[in-house]
DNA sequence: GTGAATCCGATTTTT
DNA sequence: TCGGATTCAC
C-alpha cells in the first residue's frame, strides 16, 4: 500500500511526501501536484504509522477545498473512517471555542454573524455606540461598512481593542510634542474614536453571544495564549499540521500557526507567486519569511509542471519576475523556475482590436473555430476577466453564436424580477397598503396585467385616496369601471381573489408555506417554469430556491416566523448591502466558463483567454479602503516597491498559469470611453514584444465621433405630439429626476408612485421653513428672536423615517443648533436680502422652466442668489464644487439671466452642517449652454415618450422604486 | 514647465 | 460621489 502511495512521484515530491519530523517550506508552483503531495503524505503518515489519523491537522481556506482534500485522502486511506481533522483555519477554531468557550468567558452557543448580519447587528445599536463624526446624523450608516471592514482588518492582524487604544494614546502623546500639526491631531481624533467604538462593538458582541469570523481566530488565539494546559493539550494531539495555500494565511492565523506547532512538525504549502487575497488581510510575508520563523526548515521546491506548455511557463515568468526583490526566490536565495513535462509548442497569442467589440467577437469565432478543428469540448475553454462587470460582452458575443457558457460572477439575486415578483407578494401581505408592491405584481409575468389598466387604476387611486387593493377590488366588481376592457378586469379579478385568498394563510401559515402556497398551488407560476425548458425560467426557479433557502435561515433564527417579521429581515438585509449571487443553470452542462481571476484560482483549462488588457482595467486602479489601518498597527511586513502592482502582477500570473494547451491574450483601444486605452504593462513584461510594435493607438474612429455626440442620439419629435404637448412645464426637480434616469422620472412624475418620505427630507423642509419665515421677517426689518425661529422648526418636524427614537431626538437638537448658528452668522451679516420665496417661470424654446429662489441678495455688482442646504459638506472646497456643479443653481442662474437680462454676481449655498459652511460658483455663459443642453434632453425626451432606464452611476443603489424597477440593477458602465 | 481646470470612470471575496 | 490623470492656460 505505502509502495502505491509513492507511485508517480518525482524526486522532490516522494522528498516531501516522506519527509519526517520538524518544519517543511514546501514551495509548489502552480501545476506542480502540491494537492497530490499533501493529501500522498497524510496518508503516508497514517500507513506507516508515524501518526494516528487523530493527530493530524491539515488547514486550507475554503469548504470546498477542505472536502477535496478530505475526499482524495479517504480513497487513498483504506479504512472506512478516518478521523484526521481537515478543516478550514475558520471551523477549525469554532470547534476549539465551543470545546473551551467558557474558560474565555463566551456561551458555548455563540452564533456566527455573516457579514451582512454584522452590518445588522451594527445598525442595530447604531446609538449605543460611541460613534461621533462616523456618524453624521443625515446619514448616520454611511461609514459603516467601512468601519466593519476595519475591525475585520484589525482582526486579521491580531490586534485587539486594547493595543488599539494604546496606539491611540501613542498619537496622543505624539501631539503634546508637536501640538501645531493638524493633520496629526485630526487623525487622533479619528482613531480616538475608531478606538472606543471598536471596544463597544467587541463588548456587545460578547454580551449577546456573538462572533464574526474573525474574532473565531482572535478568540481562539486568546484561548491558547491565556491558557497554556489548553495549548498543551492541543500541541500534543495534533502531532503533524499541514496547511495548504500558506501564502494566503494572514497575521493572525499564523501566529495560530505557531502556537500549535510548538513541536516544530509544521508542514506548509504555497506559493508566493499566487497570493492575491492581500485586500482579505493575507500576509505575503508569513512565506517570504518562514524561514525566519522556523531557521531549520526543510524546504523543498517543486517545479515540475504537470500543465501547461514551456512557453507559457517562460512567457510567465518573465512576468513574475518584475515583483523582484519581493519574492520567494530572491528571499530565500532559490530557483523556482517551472520546468513543463508538456511537449507542445506555440501557444500564446497576443491580439489587439479597434474595439470591445472586435475584441469579443474574437474570443466568440475563435472558439468556434477551436471546437470545429480539435474537436474538444465547451468545458476546455475559459474567459478569464479582472472584474465581473466586464463580462458582459463576451457573454453578448458567445449568445450570438450558440456558445453555451456559464457565469457565476452575477450578484443581483434581489433585483431579478422572479425575486422581487415573490417579495412584492409577500410585502403586500404583510401590508396590504403597499401600493408599489401591488403595482409591480399586477405587471410580473404571473398577471401581466396591461400598463394602460394600471396606470389608470394607479391614477384613480391616488386621486380618491384608495389604497391601490381597494381599487382593485372596485374594479374586479364594476363593470366598464374606468373603461377597462373585460380582459383586463378578468385579470384585474384574479389578482385580487388571489390577495384575498392569501390573507388569511398568512396569518396561519410560516412564510415559506404561505409562498409555496401562493406560487405553486394557488398561480402554479413554479409548475410553468419548472416545465419549461427556457434557460431563463430554469435559472429563475434556482433563484426562487435561493429565496426559500433565505426563508429557511430566518425560521432558524426567528422567535415567530410570521411574513410581516420576514419583511423587517429581508429590510434589513437589503438595506445592508446583502445581494446573493443568482443561480447557476446548471453545473453539469457543456459550457464555457466566464470567471474572475479570483474565481479561476486553482481552475486549470486547455484553452484560456485573458481579456480586457488594457491599462486601468488590468492592472486595475489602486483604490485604498475609505478607512484603513494605522501603518503601525499593521503587523504583516510591509513591501518595499508598489504594492497594488505587485498584486495585480501576481493577479495576471495566475491567470497565464491557468492554461494547459493555449492562451489568448487580448485587448482593443476602445472600451466605450472617450479616450483610447493603452494595452497593459503586463502584456510587455509577458510576451516578449517591443513597446513599440504595439499599437498605441491613435484616436479610433468610433472615439472621435462619439466626442461629437453630446448625448445619445436625439430623438426626432413626432410633429403630431408636439402639437398636441404644446408646452411643457419643467420644474428642476423633474429635470433632475429626468437626468437620473428616465424610468425614475416616470413612476415619479407620471404614475405618482408614493413613496415613504426619508427623514433627510422631513429635517430638510423643517429648517427651510423655518428659514423661510425667518427671511420673509428680515425684508419687512423685522427682528424676530431665536425661540420664535426654533419655535416654527418644531411646528414642522414630523416623526417619519427615522432610524430610531434616539436618531430622531439627536437630529432634532442638531436642528435647533443649525438654526441657532444660522441666526448668529445672520446677526453678523445684517444684510437684507433684495427677495426671498419668489417664484419663477421663464420660457426657453416651448418649455416652461419653473422654479423658486430661497433669497436673492443684491450686491453692487449684481445679484447672489442663495439656497439652503442641510446635506453634510465636509469643507468649503468641497462646498464651491457642489455649488459649481449644483444643476439647480444653475437653472437658477439661468432663469435669473433671463429674467434680468444678465448673470447673476454670483451663486451660493449655505450648508448648515449644522455650522455654516458657504460655497460660492459665478456662473458663467458656458455653465448656462449646459444646463441649456440638459434641458433640452430632458424635454425632447418626456415630448417623445421616452422613459427606458439609464441610470447616472450609482443611482440605483439610492433610488427609492429599485424594489419594483423591472430591469437589473445596474449602474451606468 | 507648472498649476489649475476638466474629464473620466469606478475591484477582487471567503469564512 | 471622488480622486487621479490628462489637458489647458500661462
Amino acid at each position: 500500500m505505502i509502495d502505491k502511495l509513492l507511485q508517480n512521484l518525482n524526486e522532490e515530491q516522494y522528498e516531501a511526501v516522506t519527509f519526517d519530523q520538524g518544519p517543511l517550506l514546501l514551495v509548489a508552483g502552480v501545476g506542480t501536484g502540491k494537492t497530490t503531495v499533501i493529501t500522498r503524505r497524510i496518508a503516508y503518515l497514517i500507513a506507516e504509522k508515524k501518526a494516528r489519523p487523530a493527530e493530524i491537522l491539515a488547514l486550507t481556506f475554503t469548504e470546498k477545498a477542505a472536502a477535496e482534500m478530505e475526499e482524495r485522502v479517504d480513497i487513498l486511506v483504506p479504512y472506512g473512517y478516518i478521523d484526521a481533522q481537515i478543516s478550514t483555519f475558520h471551523s477549525f477554531c469554532d470547534r476549539l471555542l465551543r470545546e473551551n468557550a467558557l474558560l474565555i468567558s463566551l456561551t458555548p452557543d455563540f452564533r456566527i454573524l455573516t457579514e451582512p448580519e454584522q452590518v445588522i447587528f451594527f445598525k442595530d445599536h447604531l446609538f449605543d455606540l460611541p460613534l461621533k463624526s462616523l456618524r453624521p446624523l443625515g446619514n448616520p450608516i454611511s461609514n459603516l461598512r467601512a468601519i466593519l471592514t476595519l475591525f475585520s482588518r484589525a482582526k486579521d492582524e491580531d490586534i485587539t481593542p486594547q493595543e488599539y487604544r494604546a496606539y491611540v494614546e501613542q498619537l496622543q502623546k505624539r501631539i503634546k510634542t508637536d501640538s501645531n500639526d493638524e493633520a496629526l491631531a485630526a487623525e487622533f481624533m479619528l482613531q480616538d474614536e475608531l478606538a472606543d467604538v471598536y471596544a463597544k462593538y467587541q463588548q456587545l458582541l460578547l454580551e449577546k453571544g456573538f462572533v464574526d469570523f474573525g474574532d473565531l481566530i482572535t478568540l481562539a488565539l486568546r484561548l491558547l495564549r491565556d491558557h497554556p494546559a489548553i495549548l498543551a493539550r492541543y500541541q500534543r494531539q495534533f502531532r503533524y499540521i499541514l496547511v495548504d495555500e500558506f501564502q494566503d494565511t494572514n497575521y493572525a492565523q499564523f501566529e495560530l500557526l505557531k502556537l500549535l506547532a510548538g513541536h516544530h512538525n509544521l508542514a506548509v504549502a504555497g506559493d508566493d507567486d499566487q497570493s492575491i487575497y492581500k485586500f482579505r488581510g493575507a500576509a505575503i510575508s508569513n512565506i517570504l519569511h518562514f524561514q525566519r520563523q522556523f531557521p531549520d526548515a526543510k524546504l523543498i521546491v517543486l517545479k515540475i509542471n504537470y500543465r501547461s506548455t514551456q512557453e507559457i511557463l517562460d512567457s510567465s515568468y518573465r512576468l513574475i519576475q518584475n515583483n523582484n526583490p519581493d519574492r520567494l526566490e530572491v528571499r530565500s536565495g532559490i530557483e523556482k523556475r517551472l520546468i513543463a513535462v508538456s511537449t507542445d509548442v506555440k501557444s500564446i497569442n497576443y491580439r489587439s482590436f479597434e474595439t470591445l467589440s472586435d475584441e469579443a467577437d474574437f474570443v466568440a469565432e475563435k472558439i468556434a473555430t477551436i471546437m470545429k478543428e480539435k474537436g474538444c469540448s465547451y468545458r476546455d475553454f475559459a474567459v478569464l476577466v479582472r472584474s465581473n462587470i466586464q463580462a458582459d460582452p463576451f457573454l453578448r458575443a458567445m449568445n450570438l453564436r450558440h456558445i453555451p457558457w456559464r457565469f457565476s460572477g452575477s450578484r443581483g439575486l434581489y433585483d431579478r424580477w422572479e425575486i422581487q415578483t415573490a417579495i412584492s407578494f409577500l410585502r403586500l401581505m404583510a401590508d396590504p397598503r403597499d401600493n408599489l408592491s401591488l403595482h409591480f405584481l399586477a405587471g410580473s409575468p404571473i398577471y401581466q396585467l396591461e400598463s394602460e389598466a394600471l396606470a389608470l387604476l394607479t391614477s384613480y387611486s391616488r386621486r380618491t385616496n384608495k389604497t391601490l387593493l381597494q381599487v382593485f377590488r372596485i374594479a374586479a366588481q364594476t363593470e366598464g369601471f374606468l373603461s377597462i376592457s373585460r380582459e383586463e378586469r378578468e385579470k384585474i379579478k384574479k389578482i385580487a381573489d388571489d390577495i384575498s385568498a392569501m390573507m388569511p394563510t398568512s396569518r396561519d401559515e410560516t412564510t415559506g408555506s404561505l409562498l409555496y402556497e401562493y406560487l405553486m398551488v394557488r398561480t402554479e407560476y413554479l409548475k410553468s417554469l419548472s416545465c419549461s425548458q427556457k434557460r431563463d425560467d430554469l435559472q429563475a426557479m434556482q433563484n426562487l430556491a435561493k429565496l426559500f433557502a433565505l426563508i429557511e435561515r430566518f425560521k432558524e433564527i426567528a422567535k415567530y416566523d410570521r411574513v410581516p417579521w420576514f419583511i423587517d429581515y429581508l429590510n434589513a438585509l437589503i438595506e445592508a448591502g446583502d445581494n446573493p449571487a443568482v443561480g447557476e443553470a446548471d453545473w453539469d452542462e457543456d459550457a464555457v466558463s466566464l470567471l474572475t481571476i479570483h474565481q479561476a484560482k486553482g481552475l486549470e483549462f486547455t484553452h484560456v483567454f485573458l481579456v480586457g488588457l488594457v491599462s486601468g482595467r488590468f492592472p486595475s486602479r489602486h483604490r485604498r479602503d475609505p478607512l484603513s489601518l494605522p501603518d503601525e498597527l499593521i503587523k504583516d511586513i510591509l513591501p518595499t516597491a508598489d504594492f497594488h502592482q505587485q498584486e495585480e502582477r501576481r493577479l495576471f500570473y495566475v491567470a497565464m498559469t491557468r492554461a494547459k494547451k493555449s492562451l489568448y491574450l487580448t485587448s482593443a483601444l476602445d472600451y466605450g470611453g472617450k479616450r483610447p486605452r493603452k494595452p497593459s504593462l503586463f502584456i510587455c513584461e509577458a510576451v516578449d514584444i517591443p513597446i513599440a510594435t504595439i499599437k498605441t493607438a491613435k484616436r479610433s474612429p468610433l472615439a472621435t465621433l462619439k466626442d461629437h455626440q453630446i448625448r445619445p442620439e436625439k430623438p426626432l419629435i413626432d410633429e403630431h405630439i408636439i402639437s398636441e404637448a404644446k408646452r411643457l412645464n419643467l420644474s428642476y426637480r423633474q429635470i433632475d429626476d429626468y437626468l437620473t434616469c428616465p424610468l425614475k422620472y416616470h413612476y415619479i412624475h407620471r404614475e405618482k408612485i408614493p413613496i415613504r418620505q426619508h427623514h433627510t427630507v422631513i429635517y430638510g423642509a423643517a429648517i427651510h421653513r423655518a428659514i423661510r419665515w425667518y427671511n420673509i421677517n428680515l425684508l419687512s426689518q423685522r427682528h424676530i428672536p431665536l425661540e420664535d425661529l426654533q419655535k416654527i422648526f418644531k411646528q414642522n418636524w414630523r416623526a417619519e423615517g427615522f432610524l430610531t427614537r434616539e436618531h430622531e431626538e439627536m437630529r432634532f437638537q442638531e436642528g435647533l443648533c443649525a438654526l441657532a448658528c444660522f441666526y448668529e452668522y445672520q446677526g453678523k451679516n445684517s444684510k437684507i436680502p433684495h427677495l426671498v420665496e419668489r417664484r419663477f417661470s421663464v420660457i426657453e424654446k416651448n418649455n416652461r422652466i419653473i422654479g423658486h429662489f430661497d433669497r436673492i441678495d443684491q450686491s453692487d455688482e449684481g445679484g447672489i442668489i442663495i439656497d439652503y442646504k442641510t446635506s453634510e459638506i465636509k469643507d468649503s472646497a468641497q462646498a464651491d464644487r457642489r455649488t459649481k456643479e449644483s444643476r439647480q443653481l444653475g437653472i437658477y442662474a439661468l432663469a435669473y439671466q433671463r429674467i434680468f437680462n444678465q448673470l447673476p454676481q454670483r451663486i451660493e449655498l449655505h450648508f448648515l452642517t449644522p455650522q455654516i459652511i458657504i460655497g460660492q460658483f459665478v456662473p458663467t455663459e458656458k455653465r448656462l449652454e449646459q444646463i441649456l443642453i440638459d434641458i433640452e434632453y430632458v424635454a425632447t425626451g418626456i415630448r417623445n415618450g421616452q422613459f427606458d432606464p439609464d441610470p447616472e452611476y450609482l443611482a440605483c443603489t439610492y433610488c427609492a422604486y429599485r424594489g419594483i424597477c423591472p430591469y437589473p440593477y445596474k449602474d451606468k458602465e
